[in-house]
DNA sequence: ACAAATAATTGACTTTATCAACGGTTAATG
DNA sequence: CATTAACCGTTGATAAAGTCAATTATTTGT
């Protein structure tokens, strides 16, 4: 008991120095929440967003990724990866092609829309990037990522 | 030119090796996804989910957050912050304290059956957390916490 | 005292996520 | 082989999350 705290002290440091500052997943969320948002920002000038600009990705760079990899490799359900590519190959960004070696699988290729627009594409999203990266020395640039690497690809 | 490429060739070390295997919003996006997703599942045996829990913890911890500066940290709508805030609520773990300084705002406190449940709550959050810092060398545990607050709080 | 700004809330609406079911194809088994 | 089981992509139904404008109660600035 004792209630004695002020009314006012909600005040000055704020929240982050609450239990949730120190807490991982938090901070997760929320670093990839500010991320997100800007990312989408930058790549609605190319009509894209973060999942469309990854999925692009990987068809640009030719890896030639089945649907069902994308799936596993964006953490989405694969019926969310019908609608995605849908969207790009309307566009003509991309194409579906039956996998040869499996028919039931279709590969994903970029046309050269397609792959001129993801390069353009890139350029905006190393920007925002860049300008997330603002308040982290450079040394420790390449040592973020890897420790994120780490989080995101656990084998 | 030269697209001497064999059809299996998708095959070994995947996809992690195109140009989103470096993209650090994607990294930050696949690991923001695994650990939601583990977090979730852990956190349901209390249920809550990730959001519920920070809220939560928030209100636990005695800083007094009004629904604005929360929805503001956790990067939500206020409207979605009233819904989250209605939920825990109804289960008497928090309470709406309307702030004596400024009647419109509602400040958050938890009651202690509140804190008892973020107390068990927070454990199993924990564990999760190192269940995911199982890849990271435990030295780069805190640097890693670090950088993460410099993108997720950039101030 | 009045106008403008702010906190929470509601409601309409869009986007994302989750899940079960289906047709076509391949792999495994007897 | 001939089935059976497993798998890929797709569809459709449903639930959850996110976005936005409008409203009420209160506060702030003038």
């Amino acid at each position: 008991m004792s209630p004695a705290e002020k009314t006012r002290p909600t005040g000055r440091g704020s929240l982050r120095d609450s239990v949730l500052g120190e807490d991982l997943i938090f901070l997760l969320a929320r670093a990839n929440a500010l991320a997100l948002a800007a990312a989408n920002t930058a790549l609605a000038q190319h009509g894209l967003k973060a999942r469309s600009y990854s999925v692009l990705a990987l068809a640009a760079d030719g890896v030639r990724p089945t649907q069902r990899e994308l799936a596993e490799f964006l953490r989405l359900d694969p019926s969310q990866v019908v609608a995605l590519v849908d969207g790009l190959e309307e566009r003509q960004l991309i194409e579906r092609q039956t996998d040869p070696a499996d028919r039931r699988a279709n590969v994903l290729v970029a046309t050269e829309a397609g792959r001129d627009l993801f390069a353009q594409a890139q350029e905006s999203a190393r920007d925002v990037e860049l300008g997330l990266l603002a308040t982290v020395p450079p040394k420790e640039h390449e040592r973020l990522a890897e420790l994120l690497r780490l989080l995101a690809f656990p084998d």
